[in-house]
DNA sequence: TGACTGATGTTATAAAAGCTAACATCAAAT
DNA sequence: ATTTGATGTTAGCTTTTATAACATCAGTCA
């Protein structure tokens, strides 16, 4: 009981979901996108999905806004949030290189995968 | 990291996105409804909006289909498979109430609680 | 104080997505 | 040869979403 979850970056909620989810309104989402504070996936006909992780920052911009932070200084904040971020990354990457060169030099055994099961990739 | 998810049986997207999911047409997805397959919930406005459950559910029943297996049979299945659920409720209510008294004749400490904090109820 | 800005409301108009209902198809069962 | 079960297709209508423009209104600041 209890297995599959939704990938939380996965685009599947429309506007009207969102708005129930957040308790914002359409304009207020809208405006938010034009911000720069939140960036939704567009269906062919262009209209708005959001994703999990979507709506959870739309909730935490709900709490900086009645702080009274304004909304450049989100935008600054997710933004550096995004450079640590990008600078993790490159510096995992450099650690898995070391170590995959590390691996190479000695057991040469790189390159082995395991199946990856069909149900995990539905969703 | 990865925290809150989102509760498997609140119905948040609509017929497009569940599409999207399972690889089904509105048609099918429609008629499964008429077969009491699935239950989605509907907006104000009549439109069908389902949940993660209904989506799991949705691809049982394409494995069903494929398999050979009837509509009315899947339906028996569901069928059965709420009756003992249903079985399982009631037994668990009645443990619990026995386990209830139990605690009330000795002790005297039912009824309290602790708070529930904000955030796990948002979805 | 008066103009400006930031955030949101409101309204109009158009397009996309969804709804029901009816008729069509087609393979499998009877 | 019919009937049945599952799905496709089409038409007409409703709901939802989109953009854009104008309105409001509180707070800031010269």
């Amino acid at each position: 009981m209890a297995e599959k979850q939704l990938r939380r970056n996965l685009a599947v909620l429309p506007i009207g979901t969102v708005m129930k989810l957040t308790g914002q309104t359409a304009r207020q989402i809208r405006y938010y996108e034009t911000q720069a504070l939140v960036f939704p996936e567009r269906t062919i006909g262009h209209q708005r999905m959001f994703s999990l992780n979507d709506v959870d920052r739309l909730l935490e911009i709900k709490d900086y806004l009645a702080e009274g932070t304004t909304m450049v200084q989100i935008r600054q904040i997710y933004q550096k949030k995004a450079d640590r971020q990008r600078d993790k990354q490159l510096s995992d990457e450099k650690a898995r290189r070391l170590l995959a060169n590390e691996l190479l030099s000695v057991g040469g055994l790189v390159g082995q995968r395991s199946t990856i099961s069909q149900s995990s990739k539905l969703y």
